[in-house]
DNA sequence: ATCATTTATATAATCAATTATGTAAATGAT
DNA sequence: ATCATTTACATAATTGATTATATAAATGAT
């Protein structure tokens, strides 16, 4: 089953690769079922140079839409191949206009039939459902010179692009993201112990089923950029802890606002005492709790800090209202 | 200015490539502007596991049109991004079966927006000019996959592969084809002296205006394959020289078609002598030439041997009627 | 059960194009 | 007139796919 027919319009350009391949492993067959002694990758360049009679490297790659090196190597091979001389330009001795040799004419000449061939069967192919195929193409062409298929997307995703961030309450379905978010930091800084993974892995069983939160920061465009959870650890006490944004979405300030929204939340739950157990190296993290209000409280390190291995700070949320 | 506008409906799969080459491009510079952690060519394998779960490599390569190793490499690109995870097939230990990791579905899901954003322009695009292009794809498709390209031309050209050969007379246009069919033989067997360059490059002056003749061999399919001269030596004396067919169509009896019409020629001319000079070598040239009448001719060899450097073998024709 | 054939995947070699870069000639601003 | 920039082309490195081929597992005929 051709898996294309689901994706729609999305898999276009993949699409059209296919069927660019398929007729041009077909032309390959006729060449070689006819014998012709050219190669179908030559052909664009041959046909124009029956018609234009004369054209240089640079001017050719330009009308064909391909890149110089490219027809740069077009022409040694059908130089090679005889089918081809060089000659100077009167004005600029860096040219090399291609042309036609004796043998290139004849062999164009003879191929000509065959060419007519595949013509009259593409003209057939592209009409045999009622509308016109190449007509098609080239409405298509002169849409997408009007404006790229870049620039559309471009605009229909410049909207969302600077829209706010949105914060998800917990989900199952979300968990994944809760894993991945915080994986990708964690391994960065610290090896993945045991605990972590059984936590991240079942954040609903060890978070959620013990009375704690998780939040999600959603952006517009790039989905679920980062995550944050309190973890209960006593009545009114909570643990902030597991916040994380996507290493590629750093430097947005999300993952301040999204310690905002933790703590709105916290105070909005009437919290008594909000803290957080981290390590010296997450030195940008550390800044950004003491710019929102935590403040280091060796007390709570004395409570709290055997739980982990790697705990060396401990901070405190002192509400500044 | 576009040359594809001009060659038209045999350019087709040429044009197609390059309608890919622009879409797949654009679809680059999506990601690379959105900073997605993908590659476009996984573009159609990453849609389809996100639809369906789970592909075997081949079962994958079928769905996409992609060739075997083509998958077993994406997929291992994809291992190395940890985006996908291998699993086994219970019944089938050969299988590899691919799956999206927890980071795979992180990332496709915030890969989404971006990707409803390509689908939104590419629709833009297809309805701009009024029909949908889509649809134009999708039923051109259906019309190749019920006969394809290489079949339909096949079938234009069969008609005219078996057609009889047909002698045409000198024409100035067709000067080319005299130079390039004998060139290529005389040089696969001689050395290409001047006097031969001269005739052969200027067959008009050095042939027909001295009371001679030229004559084509032309294939409905492969148009011009053989020729052959009649060179005035005197009064009703012509020498057969020059006769050639392009090495590609040998086999064909074109050579012996081509004889007996030049044969014929001469008669109605009511030619008085008609000979030939040539060379030992050309062993199935002579075996040709007593098929079709000529017996070899000391006193043609005294007369006229001494007008060629590689003349050793001398033949006049014998009417056998 | 055994052996030849087929199937699933991997690897190597190849191909047709690209991008990046270098060289020499032409252009154009000072 | 001179020098920096641009243009025309060539060459090297790279990419993204292909075809050809190898290996191991499964299938199926005897």
């Amino acid at each position: 089953m051709d898996y294309f027919n689901e994706i729609g319009e999305l898999g276009l350009g993949s699409r059209l690769k296919r069927l660019s391949d398929r007729l041009m492993s077909d032309a390959q067959s006729v060449y070689t079922e006819f014998e012709l002694p050219i190669q179908p990758k030559w052909f664009s360049l041959l046909a124009m140079l029956r018609a234009k009679h004369s054209v240089s490297v640079v001017d050719a790659s330009e009308r064909l839409g391909l890149s110089q090196p490219a027809l740069s190597q077009f022409c040694r091979q059908l130089l090679d191949e005889k089918l081809i001389e060089l000659a100077a330009d009167d004005k600029d001795a860096r040219k090399k206009i291609m042309q036609l040799s004796a043998k290139g004419i004849v062999v164009l000449e003879n191929v000509q039939p065959v060419w007519a061939g595949v013509e009259k069967a593409a003209i057939e192919l592209s009409k045999e459902e009622g509308n016109d195929f190449y007509q098609a193409v080239l409405a298509f062409e002169s849409s997408l010179s009007r404006k790229s298929l870049l620039e559309r997307t471009k605009e229909h995703l410049q909207a969302t692009k600077n829209e706010e961030i949105v914060f998800l309450p917990f989900e199952k379905k979300l968990s994944s993201f809760f894993n991945v978010i915080n994986t990708e930091w964690v391994e960065d800084m610290f090896v993945l112990e045991d605990i972590d993974k059984k936590v991240l892995q079942q954040p609903e069983e060890n978070i959620i089923k013990q009375g704690g939160h998780i939040w999600f920061a959603k952006h517009a465009l790039y989905g679920i950029v980062g995550t944050c959870a309190l973890l209960k650890t006593g009545e009114g006490e909570f643990e902030l802890t597991k916040m994380g944004v996507l290493s590629s979405m750093r430097g947005q300030k999300i993952g301040e606002k999204l310690l905002q929204y933790v703590i709105e939340q916290a105070k909005a739950m009437k919290v008594k005492k909000l803290y957080l157990l981290t390590n010296k190296k997450c030195e940008s993290a550390i800044h950004l709790y003491e710019k929102l209000g935590f403040v280091h409280c060796e007390k709570i390190m004395q409570t709290y800090g055997g739980h982990y291995e790697r705990c060396n700070v401990a901070m405190r949320y002192q509400s500044n209202t």
